[in-house]
DNA sequence: CCTTTGGTTGCAATCGTTTGTGAGAACATA
DNA sequence: TATGTTCTCACAAACGATTGCAACCAAAGG
């Protein structure tokens, strides 16, 4: 008549053994399939039994505590308000969740400080690997955790110098595909408002960009391309305008992602531009909702849901298969045209 | 000579025990500002000092399982792609990360099936309390949790016959401003695209529409009143086909949230409409990016990030204190006036 | 000088698992 | 009968923190 009775609290792995009339040794071998073989069938059914009977639950704080592992990934991405990101998520956690592994979501602002204090954060929750969304060119943090062996996958983006695996839409192939839709339109003159500078996104799509224009034998000048600070709509605003004032002449615009292009509606409001007949746009992301625009946006579509998916299928098999070399993946993309593009006037 | 010296691994509370001279114990008083006064303030300097130099960093898994507290939460949303999401989360976790507390996230995809296995899964990762965003009017699972005694809070819906606290937007307050700027334009037959009335957002609009009508003494019609089975643009499409093929007069229509006004769109394309000309329309929500819509849509706003941080902070002082009665809270509204909306031809 | 008091600190149990080790039984072999 | 083998399983030591308890010491009071 021990203290046991009604007791309130979820069964434990020894409420198991106990029912099953066996040690709790036994009883978490019996449970676990990997070491089941190491005890009788017979046991094995009758611990089974029991679990199922109680409704025992294992303590993954506990089972933590004792292999070091968190069952947990931490996902650090500038902003969930963005709309790039939301779908990403699901990707990540459409293979997390059956993996048994839960993300811990982190906002960081694109601020560096912001992001070492969440990653911190992360790490003392004993975070298993990171997806990373922030990465910037030259990027001190991500250098140190890399050399701390701190397992990682960068989506979206990647950074100089450090061999940390990444999951990127092929930026390149989706400018290519962007300024040759322009040119088949018969656009000569296209302007490119180029995202920052210090993310790889921004300087890949701008190279990629140059070599479309020059390979395709359309007119190259350096005044066609405006770099914005930020991928947000005041800055793609502020590049149109900028790119007006100067005089120099076009008729398409390649913007670095659908806010720099948001950004150019505004402008065309402002000034009583028509678009597309004066001038195209072509955006970048093919984020929702773009098809409700007047003109609905022509976009390059990116594969945002696929790019989680793929991330976090990398990372947990880096956790799984430590030495295997992660390898790092360019996802396809395809251009959506839509209202916004049209043969120049 | 031990096997100590060059351990790789984290420093663990022992260690800075050992390095500031004292046992492990006392070393961890001295850390926690709680029960600091324990201890001499000498010894609490060394260990603090200790713990600095050794870059220690409490082991939280260690800590949850003999305190029984995982500071960490859950967030159960049908699916984080929908845009009402994102800032409410965001809101949340701007609260929950000062105060030392991590949020899971998992998505439903309104899948009852799916949404018990998911809270499944939470309450054994140990959650210390769930804010629910997919509350049904009636809500067996909820209903069940919450006398399990598992502290939550609801989020933008709320849930019949279950006192469990909520945090959502004033909608009968929304829609009567809705209502009453369309009296005010001159409108005197104006329909509505209810929500589903699974949901007590649905009902809630809908009873405020009918209510609004009659107070200010605008036509009354059943015919005026076509529910939608999901809050998307399909259905907001349909329903507004409905409408228009069962010949009933109107000249606006208050759309139950902002997809479904998107999905009047998609008709006043179709059937070549003009809005606000002949048909106006009001959303809610004030989804991002409205107003780059044409023509930019009407909207009621909703304080999302608000309702996240109110949301947050109630959980955890229902975490923190127990027994303090939880309050529901009403979040006051804006008419968000834009360019679909105008007076009756 | 003995006791009391209060401030500090060490000891050891505990949270719920996992896992290395060895004991016992059953059986086969010599 | 003695000696191995092979299965099973119980034991107990971790993992890294928290915390009730008891011990110790110095100062104070009688």
């Amino acid at each position: 008549m021990k203290e046991k009775s009604t007791s309130v609290h979820p069964p434990t792995l020894r409420d198991v053994a106990e029912a099953a009339g066996v040690h709790a040794g036994t009883a978490s071998r019996a449970l676990n399939p990997e070491t089941r073989r190491l005890v009788n069938s017979d046991t094995a059914r009758r611990v089974l039994r029991a679990a199922e009977a109680l409704g025992y639950q294992p303590n993954p704080i506990a089972r933590s505590l004792k292999t070091a592992k968190s069952r947990t990934v931490g996902l650090v991405i500038p902003d969930l308000t963005n709309p790039l990101f939301p779908p990403i998520v699901r990707g990540i956690e459409d293979v997390l969740s059956p993996a048994g592994y839960s993300a811990l979501i982190v906002n960081t602002d694109n601020d560096p400080e912001r992001e070492r204090a969440q990653v911190n954060s992360l790490r003392s929750r004993q975070v298993e690997g990171l997806i990373v969304a922030t990465a910037r060119l030259d990027h001190q943090l991500l250098r140190q955790l890399h050399e701390q062996g701190l397992k990682m996958v960068l989506v979206n983006r990647r950074t100089l110098g450090v061999d940390i695996p990444f999951i990127t839409p092929d930026d390149a192939a989706g400018v290519e595909l962007a300024v040759r839709h322009l040119a088949d339109l018969g656009h000569k003159r296209i302007a490119h408002l180029a995202g920052p500078q210090s993310t790889s996104t921004g300087t890949i799509r701008l190279q990629a960009y140059e070599t479309a224009i020059h390979t395709l034998g359309l007119e190259e000048d350096p005044a066609l391309i405006v770099p914005c600070d930020y991928w947000n709509e005041e800055e793609g605003a502020r590049a149109l305008r900028e790119l007006l004032d100067s005089g120099t002449a076009f008729t398409a615009v390649v913007a670095g992602n659908d806010l720099i292009a948001l950004g150019c509606y505004d402008v065309f409001n402002e000034r009583s531009l028509s678009c597309p007949t004066q001038i195209s746009v072509v955006g970048f992301n093919d984020m929702p909702f773009l098809d409700k625009l007047k003109p609905p946006l022509t976009s390059v579509g990116v594969p945002h849901h696929q790019i989680g998916v793929e991330a976090a299928r990398m990372l947990l098999e880096s956790i799984s298969e430590p030495d295997r070399p992660a390898r790092s993946v360019l996802l396809p993309l395809n251009l959506v045209v839509r209202g916004s593009t049209a043969p120049p006037s």
